[in-house]
DNA sequence: TAATTGACCTAAG
DNA sequence: CCTTAGGCCAATT
């Protein structure tokens, strides 16, 4: 038997949307705990290039994925950062000094 | 085919 | 707190 240690990476995109799907409004993650929580602790990078796939109609809650330092993966300043920070604040997330607050 | 890029992470100064 | 360096790996050039 050909062994095929090849991963089906439509299925890790699969994983990894499934994971997002499951975070909670005014809850966040980070990339590298979705990798990690996937199987795929070393694919930190490539949970943000599939989030970075997604149509822009999308309903997926992309934006409650942050970096590990709980901060925004986006430049500050730009549209994207102004996004995402906009759509979590309005779930209630709080920010200070560019970092999401833990709740409490 | 080789090099570069990127919505990342961690450890070490 | 900040910066640097190394590691990571699919996608893009």
């Amino acid at each position: 038997m050909a062994l095929v240690h090849r991963v089906d990476l439509n299925h890790v995109q699969q994983m990894i949307w499934q994971a997002v799907a499951q975070i909670p409004a005014g809850q966040v993650t980070s990339y590298g705990t979705i990798a990690k929580d996937i199987g795929f602790p070393n694919h930190a990078r490539y949970v943000g290039a599939t989030l970075k796939k997604l149509p822009s109609d999308s309903r997926l809650p992309w934006h409650r994925v942050l970096n590990s330092k709980g901060a925004i993966a986006f430049a500050k300043g730009t549209p994207q950062y102004q996004e995402q920070r906009l759509r979590l604040e309005q779930e209630g997330v709080v920010f200070i000094e560019g970092r999401a607050q833990l709740v409490g």
